[in-house]
RNA sequence: GGGGGUGUAGCUCAAUUGGUUAGAGCGCUGCCCUGUCACGGCAGAGGUUACGGGUUCGAGUCCCGCCACUCCCGCCA
């Protein structure tokens, strides 16, 4: 494929869609050529097209139609003069989005009448006869304007999705994921690897997020449930023997509705046996660089940046770190120790840490922003937020007149405080005081971005892992611990003994793959020890022991007969798709996504059901919202 | 479950402090036009202001409710 210069992602609707002809030429059926390909030396050529009226410009004695179809469009001329009246009487009546066959012949297009926008712009093609196979009624919305199509609010646009996939722009975003689903399963079967599809019905594994559930009609009272990832069977096929498995898998979540979550999505799963971190490293890096590569004609530098969790916090405030800009987080709990200032200083008598960030160029901050930052902090449970506005050389700040000489040059050297900055802090427990300052990071960069202060290079990619995630969280209510990520992910080896002593200590061997701050995807060595699973489930997680067999006795029992050592990752493929795409949402790269309540516009699903296949189900509903 | 935003012609949007017959561009219909490419020109049709109440002499505008879409928090092992 040719590719795009440079590192350019596309932008032009059809920019894409000129680079990758993938209209077989052996396989054309009822057309000649497509609507992108002829040029000036296919001068004189008879030629067949087939497509839909994209536009239609009537010039009273002459008649141009733009035809287009998957790959582009080309214009088609029709001259009364050489055209049965009747013909050429259709032609000028034909809605937009007809269906059209046209036979005529290319010719070069007079001299000061090419159009550079199109790639078939040269020429055109002399209509010679014209059948409509299908007329289109009225739209709509419009599809040929893509300034216009784009604006048009996005609820119409699913309930026409069949219109909306047609717009250039859509068609690039499938034709891009298509792309880069069959680069993902190129790769993997160079490296070794087999896609094995494993059961959608699944059984209910009420861990982690709410499942949809499938009732069975065999047996009233139980369920399967839609799997939310392959791992218990990925797992299980490594004990197989299998050694290197992927698989686009679809995944289900019944969950609330993000820009980036459906409850429906693809992952690009994967789980390799006798590995250790590093291998499932090099083979991401190097499945991403060929999915760049594929997509974007770009060379991405590999191996990737690796960072921990704990330096994750310590300078971005989050577990995903966008680092394609700076606003750092600084640490000042030194610098306030015993400070007068009681909120910093008894926070950090308290064992709470005080961290800062400068928020370059925002000391105009408004009344509103500075609210929606203090929200921001509130909501984990900090009293307020305290700040700096740096403006007309002085600092202005409630709290500036408890700092001392020491304090003020500590902040102002470490910060590197100038004109126009504006400085917020956190005093809280560690996490605590990081996340809130992550929160307040992001929040700065758009108000900055909105007003131009901060340009992102669109065509930057910082690709990161972050490692040495905690195994274990704290569940203070239900006074236990709990998988930070799930509970088959192995432990640090070195920290295993601290299992049974203090659990909070131990790093799982835990990897997420970030990329400008979105979440990629995660994965882990996993536990193959039937032994150390065990403890997992029963001592730390506290699953009683008959609860554990139910569940996942059939894992246990399989590790028993020789599991391998073996670990995997999931990579969020629409998200994968969405970055390539440059879209923030994974609605745009979903031929039939659902809304925000989960439902399809298009097909009205979900819908009430009939009586009697409740009845087969042995279901009875109470609170019925619809009959049928 | 909670918070924010949006909803006016087929589409995208206006409509001053609550005040005459709710406007514009595109689309649509008709007429004119032989080099356009978002063609152009003229004319025309098109509205339960999402829906249901309320306040008022008078509501697109204010209040209450409700629905849909959307963004975020919770949630997403």
């Amino acid at each position: 494929m040719d590719g795009l210069d440079g590192a350019q992602p596309p932008t032009s609707p059809f920019e894409n869609a000129q680079q990758i002809d993938t209209l077989c030429p052996d396989f054309r059926m009822k057309r000649t050529h497509h609507c992108n390909e002829l040029r000036a030396s296919d001068a004189g050529r008879a030629v067949i097209l087939t497509g839909w009226v994209h536009s239609r410009r009537d010039l009273g004695g002459v008649l141009f139609i733009d035809l287009r179809d998957r790959e582009g469009r080309t214009q088609t001329v029709f001259d009364p003069s050489d055209l049965p009246p009747a013909v050429f009487d259709v032609a000028s009546k034909l809605h937009a989005e007809s269906v059209i066959e046209i036979e005529g012949k290319v010719r070069v297009r007079p001299e000061g009448t090419r159009n550079i926008k199109i790639l078939s712009g040269e020429v055109e093609v002399q209509v010679q006869s014209m059948t409509v196979l299908n007329p289109s009624a009225i739209l709509p919305f419009q599809v040929d304007d893509p300034e216009v199509a784009n604006k048009v609010n996005e609820e119409l646009r699913l309930q026409y999705r069949y219109l909306d996939l047609r717009r250039p722009e859509m068609m690039r975003n499938l034709r891009l994921r298509s792309k880069v689903a069959i680069a993902t399963r190129s790769y993997m079967d160079d490296q070794g690897f087999l896609e094995v599809e494993t059961p959608t019905l699944f059984k209910s594994t009420p861990e982690g997020a709410r499942e949809f559930l499938v009732p069975n009609r065999r047996e009233p009272g139980t369920f399967y449930a839609l799997p939310q990832s392959p791992q218990q069977f990925k797992q299980i096929l490594m004990v197989s023997g299998v050694e290197r498995y992927f698989q686009l898998a679809r995944c289900y979540r019944d969950e609330d509705l993000r820009a980036d979550r459906q409850p429906e999505f693809t992952q690009v799963d994967i789980e390799m046996s006798f590995i250790e971190r590093e291998d499932i490293y090099v083979l991401i890096e190097g499945l991403l660089k060929r999915v760049w590569k594929t997509a974007l004609n770009m060379d991405i530098p590999t191996p990737f940046k690796r960072i921990s969790f704990e330096e994750a916090l310590n300078r971005w405030g989050i577990d995903k770190p966008d680092t394609r800009f700076g606003m750092e987080l600084v640490d000042f709990t030194e610098d306030f120790r015993g400070s007068k200032f009681g909120v910093f200083g008894n926070c950090v008598a308290g064992g709470g840490v005080v961290k800062a960030m400068n928020a370059k160029g925002l000391a105009g901050a408004t009344q509103g922003q500075i609210e929606t930052m203090t929200e921001y902090a509130k909501s984990f449970g900090a009293k307020g937020l305290a700040f700096i506005k740096v403006e007309n050389g002085e600092w202005k700040s409630p709290i500036v007149k408890f700092f001392n000489e020491a304090e003020k040059a500590a902040l102002t050297e470490k910060l590197g405080i100038e004109q126009g900055d504006l400085i917020l802090f956190a005093a809280d427990q560690w996490l605590n005081a990081c996340e809130i300052l992550g929160k307040i990071r992001l929040y700065c960069a758009e108000v900055l971005k909105a007003q131009g202060k901060l340009v992102i290079d669109p065509t930057r990619f910082d690709f990161l892992w972050v490692v040495e995630f905690p195994l274990l969280g704290f569940d203070r209510e239900m006074n236990r611990w709990y998988s930070s990520h799930h509970p088959f992910t192995a432990p640090v080896a070195e920290d295993i003994p601290f299992l049974k002593t203090d659990p909070k200590k131990v790093r799982g061997q835990h990897y997420d793959i970030v990329v400008n701050g979105v979440e990629l995807g995660g994965g882990s060595i996993r536990i193959h020890q039937p032994d150390v699973q065990k403890t997992i489930f029963e001592e730390l997680l506290q699953i009683p022991a008959e609860e554990t067999q139910l569940r996942f006795g059939y894992m246990l029992e399989a590790f028993k007969y020789g599991a391998p050592p073996h670990g995997g990752i999931a990579l969020g493929f629409d998200r994968l798709c969405a970055i390539l795409c440059g879209t923030t949402s994974i609605r745009d790269v979903i031929a039939f996504p659902k809304t925000a309540k989960g439902t399809c516009i298009m097909t009205s699903s979900p819908s009430a059901v009939t009586a009697r296949q409740l009845r087969d189900l042995h279901i009875e509903v109470k609170a019925a919202k619809k009959e049928v």
